[in-house]
DNA sequence: GTATATCTAGGGCAATCGTCCTAATCTGTA
DNA sequence: TACAGATTAGGACGATTGCCCTAGATATAC
């Protein structure tokens, strides 16, 4: 057996979860797409909330897996800042259709009061940090590090909601040509700050 | 009798899809929060959804107030962005602890496929006109007058959600503050390509 | 081949959902 | 006072929810 039924149901669920949200997705729907019956369900889990931690666990087990593939990737930071950025296009057409997965799972959380918000937080915190780390290493204060993080999650996050929103994929191209014009301004100004300490 | 009973339905479920959205907010919730009982509101609304519809009209309808009302404060439109800019501050505690009302409510209505998305939407549109307008009135383009706008709503929209995930008020301050000197920036811009027109 | 552990199907549980009906109450006019 | 319309409360409806139980099937080990 090449993938465990576990690891089907917490699959299915990821993507479920996406596409129609969390609570708008019930045991039956997963059930089905899994082809397994409502009641066997409970063997495998026994609540709603350990499916969507199981979920939560797979999502920042993979983006672990992604921001360290990037680090290991031999690029200098700017271009691994980059690869973050382009994410936006290489699921476009997801974010067009469902929004951001991490934005919107967490703003339904929030909304619910539910238990596993902190828990999804953190793979806004995952990025945050790593962000964080490719800023620093490029020269900024820790300080000014996580401020230009948070920036470019909040781009990313609002193009995200309005290419949804409005439907529009050439939003988002347009919106990515201006971060990474961004991204350069900023290093510009790096170097240019790092110039008037040096002289 | 100052407010109809109907008026005060539609202000406490506006309230209540705002805070816990719409489709996690019930007959029940809302029957509460008017003091009627649950059958009762069968006589005022008869679906869920004309709930829905009164609601998003209501919203409709404040904001078209505002944004006339900042139309006609005699202000310029540069300082009428700013208008638009400062509700990332005036409405801080609330989005730290809901969210971007407009954001929210239709990132949800995606999710369900809901037939009052097209609807919400036009509450983004709203603004993305209106914005819109403005930039034109200082001289841009339709087409770059338009990229601006969404450009700032996509930045108002990301620093909500960013704001909620993190419950970071200081965030919402330190990005408004950023706004405003894009602003200033685009403007200046502006004006140097009036000025190789001219010469 | 039998025993043991793993997995499955189907259905029942109480609670809640949106919706709908009806009988009673309030309000204002004739 | 009597009547008519507007408004109310309370409950019932079928459907769906998350959750739980149990008897049977399947697989593995001895």
């Amino acid at each position: 057996m090449p993938v465990s039924k576990r690891q089907q149901i917490v699959a299915e669920a990821d993507r479920l979860f996406y596409e129609q949200g969390f609570e708008f997705t019930s045991f039956a729907n997963i059930a089905d797409a899994v082809q397994i019956s409502r009641g066997n369900f409970y063997y495998h889990f026994k609540t709603k909330d350990e499916i969507l931690d199981a979920v939560i666990a797979l999502r920042l087990d993979r983006t672990r897996q992604m921001l360290d593939d990037w680090q290991q990737s031999g690029e200098d930071p700017k271009a691994r800042i980059a690869c973050f950025i382009q994410i936006l296009i290489a699921n476009g057409n997801k974010i067009v259709k469902y929004g951001c997965p991490v934005g919107s799972l967490t703003s339904e959380l929030a909304k619910l009061n539910h238990q596993a918000l902190p828990n999804a937080n953190k793979l806004f915190g995952l990025f945050r940090q790593w962000l964080c780390e490719q800023f620093t290493e490029l020269g900024f204060s820790q300080h000014q590090a996580d401020s230009l993080a948070m920036h470019l999650l909040a781009r990313s996050q609002g193009i995200a909601t309005l290419a949804n929103a409005f439907d529009d994929m050439a939003f988002i191209e347009q919106e990515v040509q201006q971060l990474n014009q961004w991204l350069e301004q900023q290093l510009a100004g790096q170097a240019e700050s790092d110039n008037s300490k040096e002289s």
